[in-house]
RNA sequence: GGUCCUGUAGUUCAAUGGAUAGAACAAGUGUUUCCUAAACACUAGAUCCGGGUUCGAUUCCCGGCGGGACUACCA
């Protein structure tokens, strides 16, 4: 039982014999009793002021002297106000501590065979451009919240939907087949995905400018977005597409192939897999038969024209098309078929897609049409629905070049924490493989902790100048409280120095250090809580706490040089836990530590 | 127009309905004969506006105002 449930239950007893008020377990309000005030743990005593007809202050005076008398953990209290404040002996903190540091996977639930499954779906790219800034923060929420998942004891499948086909892909394929002269990302030195994406990019321009051709000649913009000459032929490719034209299918091959190769490099580099990729192209026929077959048992109407629509206007929503008047699919009907796909492969107990909240009304129309599907999880599925990466200048726009990609930001950050370190000389000892090898880690985790720190489901607005810090509320800031951990964990096996627990449980410890085995025990409680909501960022903001805390503590105490054997044992064995809690909570994120920078 | 999200120091972010709204960056000032100064300490600075519910509201509700997204036979 962890001590806000003992002392939870104990409160519950105290005003139910002291004023016959029955309450339950989550009435009881406990907080963390703010730093300016004497004691660990608060009790709120309002709540019960009107059942003790007694002022907050004689109430809290009562419940406290109930607690003291019936519970050996509660060492003094004192009530300011309302409320109640709770101090905890010290030996239950070294014993906590003591637990703590004999589990080296303190605060992770580990998957048992009746595990359920949890099936989360992120990245999602389409082949016909690189990775940005926006997909960076996709896939690093996503990861991150398979890793909480995981923690708290779900069996998780990472996947990925590849938005391989559709008439995007045939813009850049025809772009390349009329101007590409054959340029392959080996004949140019381009990365796979920068290579296609460069030819997008052509085909915009060239079709802009008939567009703006047409309109000089008397036409309307949308008349002339819908005539424009480019844009039927890639329509026709995407026709031949469908028809399996073998010519058309080859030249997709190879130009997703040179994208796939692209992306892996860009996965690798951020530290995100997959269990299970789907592609679109597999996906979108299945999607079609479940239309169909939705058609059949009348959940969808088909018109006139032959295009299906689904009528959710009883669900207080518009009415959706799921296959166009020629017979092809869109994205829905796409999304339907993977569900469909991924139902018969794994027995998902909960899907969670990682999607940008521009797509808020698109899944809840999902939701709406599995469950009408029969899928049970349909109902209950999670958007996990983040806010948007905005530079200062406001959004990214591919059109204006604005666009973060996520290679050269990447690379950028390493480069900067090489530097870093180089200035600082930290690493001289160092072997230019381990030199590299600190860059990289301090760099992501600079990236990612920047992205993962802020709440997902607001906007953030990312600074590539100024986000680029290494001091206080960062990566870099967290990573170095861990190395330096590490180097007096070093130093003290240097001197042979043994710690495996503490043995002297009367030791007695500064309120600084209490507090800090106080935080610690706190992160189970945080990694559920992080699972629950869905936000790496609590982990994140925890983390940094203790960070600060210790160093703090670090600074002003001594812990080799500590005279008293059994503190400087307890000192050492605080600091590895906490070296401990960093290094898990961190991976949580996705990021590394280093044992030294 | 409708639906959804959002509004906190100069800036970027925190705060299960609780005590004097926390940090960081930027500005200014200190601390290394001492375990890594990528650290620590100090100074100054904020809840968009108006109502309501409550012992208590940044938080919940209503109404404004500002920002964003969606509302495609695009994905």
């Amino acid at each position: 039982m962890n001590l806000e449930t003992t002392i939870g239950t104990v409160v519950m007893q105290a005003v139910e014999t002291l004023y016959g008020l029955k309450t339950e377990l989550n009435q009881i309000q406990l907080q963390k009793t703010k730093r300016e005030f004497e004691g660990d743990l608060t009790v709120v005593i309002f709540p019960f002021v009107k059942a003790a007809r007694k002022s907050p202050e004689q109430t809290g005076q009562e419940i406290g002297e109930f607690l003291k008398l019936n519970n050996s953990v509660i060492s003094s209290f004192n009530v300011i106000k309302g409320f109640l404040n709770l101090t905890i002996s010290q030996n239950y903190w070294l014993r906590a501590l003591n637990d703590i540091h004999a589990n080296a996977q303190f605060g992770i639930t580990a998957a048992t065979d009746d595990s359920e499954l949890m099936m989360i779906e992120y990245s999602s790219p389409n082949t016909n451009k690189p990775l940005h800034l926006g997909h960076i923060r996709n896939n690093l929420l996503g990861f991150s919240i398979a890793e909480i998942q995981k923690a708290n004891g779900w069996k998780v499948v990472k996947t990925n939907i590849v938005n391989d086909r559709g008439i995007h892909i045939c813009k850049s394929m025809l772009a390349w087949k009329k101007w590409g002269k054959g340029e392959t990302p080996e004949s140019s030195g381009l990365k796979g995905d920068h290579l296609v994406g460069k030819y997008y990019v052509v085909f915009d321009k060239a079709y802009k400018a008939e567009i703006k051709e047409l309109m000089d000649k008397g036409m309307s913009e949308e008349e002339a977005k819908k005539s424009a000459p480019l844009i039927l032929e890639a329509q026709k490719m995407l026709l031949s597409w469908e028809k399996n034209d073998p010519e058309v299918r080859h030249l997709w091959e190879t130009m997703n192939s040179w994208v796939y190769a692209g992306f892996d490099v860009t996965y690798k580099k951020l530290g995100v897999d997959f269990d299970q990729i789907y592609y679109e192209s597999e996906t979108y026929l299945e999607g079609k038969s479940e239309v169909e077959r939705g058609v059949k048992k009348d959940i969808f109407k088909q018109r006139e024209d032959g295009s299906v629509w689904a009528d959710l206007t009883a669900d207080g929503l518009d009415e959706k098309l799921l296959l166009r008047s020629d017979g092809t699919s869109v994205y829905m009907t796409q999304d339907i078929g993977t569900a469909k796909l991924r139902y018969n492969d794994y027995p998902i107990r909960k899907m969670v897609y990682v999607v940008g909240n521009e797509q808020n009304y698109h899944f809840q129309v999902l939701s709406i049409l599995l469950d009408k599907l029969g899928f049970e999880w349909g109902k209950g599925l999670v958007h996990f629905s983040y806010g948007m990466v905005e530079l200062p200048e406001g959004k990214m726009k591919s059109r204006e070049g604005t666009v973060v990609d996520a290679d050269d930001l990447m690379d950028e950050m390493i480069e900067t924490a090489r530097e870093t370190s180089q200035e600082l000389g930290k690493l001289d000892n160092c072997t230019p493989e381990e030199i590299e090898d600190i860059a990289r880690l301090v760099g992501l985790g600079s990236l990612k902790y920047f992205i993962l720190k802020v709440d997902p489901r607001k906007n953030m607005t990312f600074n590539p100048k100024e986000s680029i810090d290494f001091n206080g509320n960062t990566g870099p800031f967290i990573q170095y409280t861990h190395a330096r951990i590490k180097s007096v964990l070093r130093k003290a096996a240097e001197q042979g120095l043994r710690f495996s627990s503490i043995e002297n449980n009367a030791l007695i410890i500064s309120e600084k250090e209490s507090y800090l085995v106080q935080l610690l025990t706190e992160f189970p409680s945080i990694i559920r809580l992080a699972g629950e909501e869905f936000s790496p960022a609590l982990i994140a903001n925890y983390i940094y706490e203790l960070v600060k805390e210790y160093n703090q503590f670090y600074h002003d105490f001594s812990i080799l040089k500590e005279e008293n054997k059994d503190l400087k044992q307890f000192r050492l064995v605080l600091s590895e836990s906490t070296a401990s809690v960093i290094k898990t909570g961190m991976s949580l994120l996705g990021i590394d530590v280093p044992e030294r920078m």
